[in-house]
DNA sequence: TTATTATATGAACAGTTATTCATATATTGA
DNA sequence: TCAATATATGAATAACTGTTCATATAATAA
């Protein structure tokens, strides 16, 4: 059992918490969408997005990396909707999914005080 | 090379891309980040933590799982300073680091909301 | 049709990470 | 001092993830 000396306090924050806790499904899906662009990779492909909609071999010539490494980490990025995509003719054209994409990239380079 | 009908201005724009590409330092930190938060299990310490300030005990109680796991993240949040902690006699007490954290979860709970 | 170009994808391998278990450290009270 | 409590941590293991390689799919041109 719990004996600091904020037991009451820390006890109904605690139970506050549990109320207010997401649903599994929920922390699943923020989760997910963090992990998405968690990685070195995929965080240059969003930077990259922002100069507007690209194809795949220009997204490599602006990233760098092999056209398989990074169809792969745009699948992914795909699935969790962080970027949209669509066919034109021989290409697929991507681009950010919405402006939510570029206020969280914009809010945590803030938070960690790096100047993009 | 690519042969797409957008040549033009997709080239440009990967060349901005370049131009603007973050650091590869910052491209770290801001993965490190996301990575941080990218985990359920610490999502959820973080979202318990929304309700103010509390001790591990309160934080399992909270979240659930074992004494041992919560402080394995805890370690985690803190090094990446979503968190911070301070003693108070035998209890560690933890908060959220700043304004920032509770900014960009909420901003990625409206995008997920708005999508998905 | 066949050849070429653009992109996607399955499998395998290497590197990373979350959890568990056991134990260590630190604070308090007796 | 010793015992009890709260928290942290190293090691081991299992699960996950990113890249590479080879190949598949799709669109276009000849």
């Amino acid at each position: 059992m719990a004996q600091c000396d904020h037991e009451a306090q820390h006890h109904l924050a605690a139970e506050a918490a549990k109320t207010n806790m997401p649903q599994e499904e929920d922390i699943g899906r923020v989760s997910a969408l963090f992990k998405a662009i968690s990685e070195p990779s995929r965080l240059k492909i969003l930077f990259a997005l922002r100069q507007g909609e690209m194809c795949v071999y220009h997204i490599v010539e602006a990233v760098g990396g092999t056209q398989s490494a990074v169809s792969h980490q745009l699948r992914i990025l795909r699935d969790s909707r962080m970027i949209k995509a669509r066919r034109d003719g021989q290409n697929i054209v991507y681009s950010l999914a919405d402006e939510h994409v570029l206020a969280v990239l914009e809010l945590v380079c803030t938070h960690v005080n790096c100047k993009i």
